[in-house]
DNA sequence: TGTACATCAGTGAACGCGCGTTCACTGATGTAC
DNA sequence: TGTACATCAGTGAACGCGCGTTCACTGATGTAC
């Protein structure tokens, strides 16, 4: 049963947005195509007549979830706001809609071209927008205060996420937040 | 062919050094138990006379190369040097024999109990040795800047091995180098 | 110390299951006239 | 505008392969006497 090419369309970005949420939550190799496709309310068969492999799906995921970083930042009034809302047990409880770098930055660094060139755009604007916020004396110094910034956030969010235990788990969310959202980089 | 009693110790350590080596290197599910038990020179069949599951496994793993990274630590003269290493070329390079949490921080939040409390406990430890190089007014200033280093060099060297351009890789070092080997957090 | 037997580390084949990919088919959409 | 046909998004079954796990077996080690 042939769709309209909106519908199509609508059904494509559904797809991607749903796989750019499970992947985050389970890994790449956590989750399938089939349980991508029926979440998109879709049969796996019909996979292949969008994208050309699994790992074609990844790259489309990963710069979405890339893109929604980046509104992310772009709408944050001022670094500490982001910081805080970055660093909040909230963003650590939403996997799946929170930071592409966090939840797979590690297994990205073993995936193929794709996933991996969608990281490093996100990473370069990131740094870019966060250095507009420092008030370091240079611009390079203020780029080297945005990648470490980026760094800091990005290990806070992995670690908060990957300790079994609550209350260090908001231990390192709050050190991140009064370390990275202050004034000192 | 049964053998003694110190050769089993030995395969059986054996094999948790190599899970530990591949688990880093391609992810738990990047790597499967035959290749493991090959690796280490033995064939799959004998796997679960020494583990009660891949995941018990793992969780030895993790164990095995939080203590190795716990040494390294240790064996550092001062902060500076430790970040030095930590963010050199060659760390980034030698995933397989590198810090654990950079190379499965991500992917161990969706792990079982066993892997999470190897992580939470070398989480712990090495805050705590990083907090004694620090020079924070009170105890847990210095702490809160413990975690924060440990947050940024993780997350530094996490987004130097994601990113696929070599020169942006070699600027995150730079940057986590500067600021977190230096006297400010 | 020597002998007989029990133990058990390791072997290799097999089982099930899940998953990425392929394919023939369906039927509504899109298009040519 | 209406009709006939081509296109193609989506379906559902099937294929292969890899992997975690199980199991009967082997034969050297460990132990009881």
């Amino acid at each position: 049963m042939r769709v309209t090419r909106e519908k199509a369309a609508e059904n494509r970005a559904n797809v991607v947005a749903t796989a750019a949420r499970l992947f985050r939550e389970k890994g790449f190799d956590g989750v399938g195509l089939d349980a991508i496709m029926a979440e998109a309310g879709l049969t796996h068969g019909g996979f292949y007549r969008h994208f050309g492999s699994k790992e074609g799906l990844a790259a489309e995921a990963v710069a979405h979830a890339g893109a929604v970083g980046e509104q992310r930042l772009a709408d944050a009034a001022t670094r500490a706001e982001f910081v805080a809302r970055y660093l909040s047990p909230q963003h650590r409880d939403d996997v799946g809609g929170g930071c592409m770098l966090a939840a797979l930055g590690g297994e990205i660094a073993r995936q193929g071209a794709g996933p991996r060139q969608g990281l490093t755009a996100h990473v370069r604007t990131q740094i870019e927008r966060l250095a507009g916020w420092l008030t370091g004396r240079s611009t390079p110094a203020r780029r080297q205060q945005a990648i470490a910034t980026l760094a800091g956030i990005v290990g806070a969010l992995v670690l908060s996420r990957a300790v079994d235990d609550a209350e260090l788990s908001e231990e390192i969310l709050a050190a991140g937040r009064a370390v990275y959202g202050g004034r000192a980089a």
